[in-house]
DNA sequence: CGTAAGACAACTAATTTACTAGGGATTACG
DNA sequence: CGTAATCCCTAGTAAATTAGTTGTCTTACG
């Protein structure tokens, strides 16, 4: 049940974008940098959400990205769905549930679909804002080292 | 963010288990039937379940394998894992925290701990005996078609 | 025009997951 | 006792997914 990398570094790329939203397009480079990680991969994963229409890029020099949407109307349900496709833990609770033989009830079934619940509750309910304001008052206190973490 | 199949079969064999506790083992062969999947295969996840003293096996003819754990009192948590060696989304959220570098505090980590937190809540008072009492009566209401499912 | 950007596709590498094969050890039952 | 039914264990392999790279093309600013 690990979050992939694709995720966890979009949502990041994600967070860095709200915390510069109104101020212009971030270039892929510094995106990458601040994460460390490469700007093809980055890249890939941008694209994704830019198909998802919530980021937009600008091209050419002085480029970037930005995003589309307030940071406290975009929910982290919104943007790991662009980045993994789904955020269900198994097809039988995802949104065709029918993927998994129709009417289907198998004995974990109950479990898998509370989970799910819960899961979506929390995605849906915390906004990019959110976190990205979280972020910054945790930097201004000053115990924060920005590439330490690669969880 | 899937369950693996390794979850997936082990839990429901954990469940088929409960339903027979008290009755005496039950044989590989029965419960991959159950599942319709390979003896080879669920053999190795009984043997994790084993290791942690979640089953116990008895060798030779009409043996098999039998909970050593009242259903009621076993979680799913506890389950899982066995199976898969942690229920953590990510390493910094897990039981070592410090995995990721000491005094981690990415942008993203609040929502990690946040999403965990309701997983394990989830994970720890669902207990085994829930799951087989929810599917038992769910048979008896006969809407049930036990090899339909493979989420 | 030249340079700094993103767009896109195709390919590869690495890792994890899922599964198979086969020989060994133990025990109940006839 | 012997044999068939069981679990025990290791190693290997196949498939899928994830992660990442490379390279060429397009756009726009100055």
């Amino acid at each position: 049940m690990k979050l992939s990398t694709r995720s966890r570094y979009g949502l990041k790329a994600v967070i860095d974008l709200a915390i510069a939203y109104g101020t212009g397009p971030v270039s892929l480079p510094v995106l990458a940098a601040s994460q460390g990680i490469s700007e093809g991969y980055l890249e890939q994963l941008l694209r994704s959400l830019k198909k998802g229409n919530v980021v937009d890029a600008v091209r050419g020099a002085q480029g970037g990205y930005e995003l589309t949407v307030e940071p406290s109307k975009l929910t982290v349900q919104r943007v790991l769905t662009l980045l993994e496709g789904s955020t269900a833990i198994v097809a039988c609770v995802g949104k065709n549930i029918y993927e998994c033989d129709s009417a289907c009830t198998c004995s974990a079934r109950p479990l898998f679909l509370k989970l799910q619940t819960r899961i979506n509750e929390v995605l849906e309910r915390t906004t990019i804002h959110e976190l990205a304001d979280d972020y910054q008052q945790q930097k201004a206190r000053g115990i924060f080292d920005k590439n330490v973490c690669r969880p």
